[in-house]
DNA sequence: GCCCATAGTGTCGAGAAGGATACCGTCATG
DNA sequence: CATGACGGTATCCTTCTCGACACTATGGGC
């Protein structure tokens, strides 16, 4: 499960926005997120998308966010093994929060270096 | 300072997301800027808000807001002491993504016990 | 026969975050 | 004289997070 930040919401009436940072908190749940918001992906494609993620991580943030009802997990019998991850009706009703996020982040972080990959990556 | 979430953001372009995230991410963050966008408070009245917050906590959280640029910290050659904390103008442009997180909270989280405590404090 | 891709899991350990508790000086009040 | 409010600090200690690395099974291509 996620971690907990508060055991006691009694931060009324501010809790509610602690209790969405709940969900969202995890070292890469904002861009999983983020990148699922743009349709389903397989495991590997989001690794490929967080290069600096392990697969240990990974899988423990997707299945945290499983297990929160925002995605959807999907497996394929196949081989080689194949397994989908969209998001699930109520992991789409964070997308305000998500663009409010990245919006700010867009608008007001100084990602250095990251303006460069951008570009690579629009290219 | 702030906990560093990502060293590298190598997440392009969702790591607007996370470089936002960075900034609310610590434990009591998000309730203290929502307390803040309704305008100054002092010490102990930030305190009042959040009843179990420990005044070690509320401290490193203030001073890492304040090195992120986003409260201003007034101090009044007092005695008693008197410190005030506002929002700076780069403070409230988080007001959408405070926004956000409170509207996704209040809509989708069931903050059981709470919803009693709002109305206590409402009444 | 060997390596690659797929989607993970297991274990270990460092380091950071956060909680508990006690304490500071000054002034007003009872 | 003692207590409380004010805005914090200092110290200690526990918990949690996260990264590194190795390892699993299967089948296809060279």
């Amino acid at each position: 499960m996620a971690r907990v930040r508060h055991d006691r919401l009694d931060c009324s009436p501010g809790c509610a926005v602690e209790a969405t940072l709940q969900f969202i908190d995890g070292k890469w749940k904002g861009v999983i997120l983020y990148h699922l918001l743009a349709g389903t992906l397989r495991f590997n494609e989001i690794r490929r998308r967080l290069p600096s993620v392990t697969p240990r991580m990974l899988t423990t943030q997707l299945r945290e966010l499983e297990a929160d009802g925002f995605v959807a997990r999907k497996v394929f019998a196949e081989v080689p093994p194949k397994v989908e991850y969209s998001l699930t009706e109520r992991g789409r009703t964070l997308e305000p929060v998500i663009s409010a996020l990245k919006a700010w982040g867009d608008a007001n972080a100084d990602l250095g270096p990251m303006r460069a990959l951008n570009d690579v990556v629009a290219a």
